[in-house]
RNA sequence: GCCGGUAUCGUCUAGGGGUUAGGACGGGUGGUUCUCAGCCAUCAAACCGGGGUUCGAAUCCCCGUACCGGUACCA
């Protein structure tokens, strides 16, 4: 079984194009298949290294490696569509002197003029087939004098053309409605419809897993497959992922790109459970189910048949389900970079390092992306007490638990360090027996005090957090102001407030 | 317009001639925790419409409707 999955490099890769990436991964790695991937890049306009990189990068990132395919070769090469224009020439030769395609001299200007009468007369705006039976030696002739010419593939009249489709069953087309398509422009260079063909039986493809956008092109390849003599692939056409108000996802949506998402701080193994759950279901009561483990249990038989709309809030559930499991070294390796966007963390050192993967892990589980560490670390690296007595409802508790504040700083300024959750309880205890003060009138106030803000970490985790911080001799962080310094510096700014 | 495809809670889905139509995300409520998150419990929420076949249809058939795709010298 052999797979490909094949895209224009034409701007970033689309959640959309990425799933129908993982159904062919997911197909070769349970079915032990091998998967291709192949450059899809004559659109020279629109075609660009630049994306083609990108893509490539966005694969390995999701983890749908190949075995065979650009940048890692193989035995049918070239990959890039692009580097093979010798191939489709030598084959379009074939085809025309077997008769099966022709020169087509028609202008832009008449083929429109037909289209348009088409239509007013309700019926397909197909090519009307002026040059089919242009005589060999006069299209010769007028190519010499340098007329320009396309070359079209001659579709058989009034004939059925039907293939099994995996996931949609029997699909039937009448070629009266398919026009003769152009299979090279006037420029030589083929047209995608032509390409893919030539390049699925060179490369043996056995099994073509794509959008259902391409469903329509299938009966027009299937004829240049017979026109050949070649055996078709197997077809699976799956349907397209849309937008929450059921339109084709685009911008406006949000991302829509595996670049996006990964710059948002979302897992690739996340985005890859996700995906294949949409459209896809591997029974009851399963979903967080990682893809090598899913690969043995996919079937294309059991892909949905209808557009599946994109749940980013499903995602985020997905999301945050890895971003518990994963491994705090990870986590604070990738969350460094929006440390740094907030100027908190420059180059972190080895006992930066330390103590980042301490305190990161914390915030990455309570968070749907990784992006939003920062704000919850925000009371690490931005305390101000001022700026927390701003806020009126800060204000507020904070004169109304007066007792607490004093206590807590009287507390704090002569026990150690709150380095661990045992610490920070037994100064709690000590501020409760002070005060006569307990639960929520005891932990909230010590919170704003303490962090600035009303809502956050455990304060077990935080407490330490702080102090942790504070005592880094550290070069590559911002420095932390501890714990006893905070609740000096929050007890006297509230000092300074007249009494309510 | 024409051709093709699709249709179960808001969303992703399971199921499928007789079921209390199941699960998950999201939402509501209650509990737990200093708070948010989480966790536990609990509630609301669906078979597109109309015909037909049948003892019985959400399930099979037909017709509509809606949506998606295609109708390129783009892929």
């Amino acid at each position: 079984m052999r797979l490909r999955f094949a895209p224009s490099p034409t701007g970033q890769l689309h959640v959309g194009n990425a799933r129908t990436a993982l159904f062919n991964w997911l197909m070769a790695r349970g079915q032990g298949g091998t998967f291709i991937l192949r450059i899809e890049d004559t659109d020279f306009e629109r075609s660009t290294r630049e994306s083609e990189r990108s893509m490539i990068e966005d694969l390995q990132w999701l983890g749908l490696d190949w075995t065979e395919g650009i940048d890692v070769g193989g035995e049918h090469g070239p990959y890039r569509q692009s580097e093979r224009l010798h191939i489709y020439r030598a084959h379009a030769v074939e085809l025309m002197s077997a008769g099966h395609a022709y020169h087509c001299f028609c202008s832009a200007e008449m083929l429109e003029a037909d289209r348009s009468a088409a239509l007013a007369a309700g019926r397909p705006p197909k090519y009307v087939g002026r040059c089919r039976q242009l005589p060999r030696d006069e299209a010769r002739r007028r190519i010499a004098s340098g007329e320009a010419a396309v070359i079209r593939f001659r579709v058989p009249d009034n004939r059925d053309v039907s293939f099994d489709d995996v996931v949609r069953g029997t699909v039937t087309f009448n070629t009266d409605v398919i026009g003769d398509p152009v299979i090279v422009r006037s420029d030589g260079v083929p047209a995608y419809n032509y390409a893919v063909v030539i390049d699925d039986a060179l490369m043996e493809i056995t099994h073509v897993i794509r959008g259902e956008d391409h469903i329509s092109n299938t009966p027009r390849q299937l004829l240049i497959f017979e026109a050949f003599g070649w055996r078709p692939p197997t077809f699976a056409h799956v349907s397209l992922v849309m937008g929450p108000d059921h339109s084709p996802l685009s911008k406006r949506h949000g991302a829509t790109s595996v670049a996006e998402f990964r710059a948002r701080g979302y897992l690739p193994e996340a985005l890859t459970n996700y995906l294949a759950l949409l459209g896809w279901s591997p029974g009851e009561k399963e979903e967080l189910v990682p893809i090598d483990q899913l690969a043995p249990r996919f079937r294309l038989q059991d892909v949905g048949h209808s557009a599946g709309v994109f749940d980013i809030d499903k995602l985020a559930w997905v999301n945050r389900h890895y971003l518990k499991a994963a491994d705090p070294g990870r986590l604070a390796r990738l969350s460094v970079p929006y440390l740094q966007q907030r100027g908190w963390v420059s180059e972190p050192m080895s006992s930066d390092l330390d103590y980042l993967e301490r305190v990161i892990p914390a915030a990455a589980g309570s968070v749907d992306r990784l992006e939003q560490v920062p704000a919850r670390l925000a009371f690490l690296f931005d305390y101000s007490a001022a700026r927390a007595l701003a806020a009126p409802a800060v204000r507020a508790e904070a004169l109304a638990s007066r007792a607490v504040m004093t206590a807590l700083a009287e507390e704090l300024s002569t026990s150690g360090r709150l380095v661990d959750r045992e610490a920070f309880r037994a100064a709690a205890s000590r501020v409760r027996d002070r005060t006569g003060q307990k639960g929520k009138a005891l932990f909230h106030p010590i919170r704003l005090a303490l962090t600035g803000e009303t809502e956050g970490l455990e304060l077990d985790l935080a407490v330490p957090a702080i102090e942790g911080g504070a005592m880094l001799h550290a070069s590559g962080i911002k420095p932390i102001m501890g714990a006893a310094e905070r609740a000096r510096e929050f007890a006297s700014a509230l000092n300074d407030e007249p009494t309510a």
